[in-house]
DNA sequence: TGATTATATTTTGATATAATAATAACCTAA
DNA sequence: TTAGGTTATTATTATATCAAAATATAATCA
């Protein structure tokens, strides 16, 4: 595969973590600081398997990052990439959010 | 669903779009100027059927529109959000592309 | 009209993704 | 070390997506 189709495999594979209403979900939470699992839960009202799941998809396409606090662990925002698409074409659209 | 449900939804609809190496081809094909179904496929070396597929999927979500030209058929970028997009993430990652 | 070119749709089979349930692993505190 | 709370993984089933092939539609030209 050319270096140039690596790089449309990669942008695909970033596009695709925002592909599903429940990551975008995440990663709208996430933007706001790091979080827990268990808050991600309780925020978004959604079972630990499939919150987890998809954190764990995040993961592996380096989306986010994670580290063990106690008990918990913390998710972030790992991708520079992620700021930018949130400034530009996610924050505007939500309501709840003030547009500053 | 509520309203920020359904905007989710939309969104997520919208990456789904960019999360198929095909379709980031054709549409950054698309960003230096619309294009008919003929020259895509020549230029993409694929399959007509193939492309037209693509081509569909982009056309229901609302992001690429066409407009028929005698025997042949023109698609062009019609969601203006694609432009933002391709200026701040996806431009830059192209080594073919020159980074104005 | 029939033939040709351009494009779209449909179908099929293979593969990937999703939600859910069940279970496992890990940490902390008693 | 056991118990309880937190997170991850696995298995299963349902659904969605993909590529490829076959077929259909639309326009042009002879």
């Amino acid at each position: 595969m050319s270096k140039d189709e690596e790089i449309l495999e990669e942008l695909s594979e970033f596009f695709k973590a925002f592909s599903h209403p429940v990551r975008l979900k995440i990663i709208i939470n996430l933007m706001e600081g790091p979080q827990c699992v268990k808050n991600l839960g309780e925020t978004l009202d959604m079972s630990q398997p499939s919150i987890s799941q998809h954190l764990s998809i995040l993961r592996n396409k380096g989306i986010v990052g994670c580290r063990r606090e106690g008990s918990l662990i913390c998710y972030y925002i790992k991708d520079p990439r992620v700021k930018k698409l949130y400034n530009i074409l996610i924050k505007e659209e939500l309501s709840w959010q003030e547009k500053s």
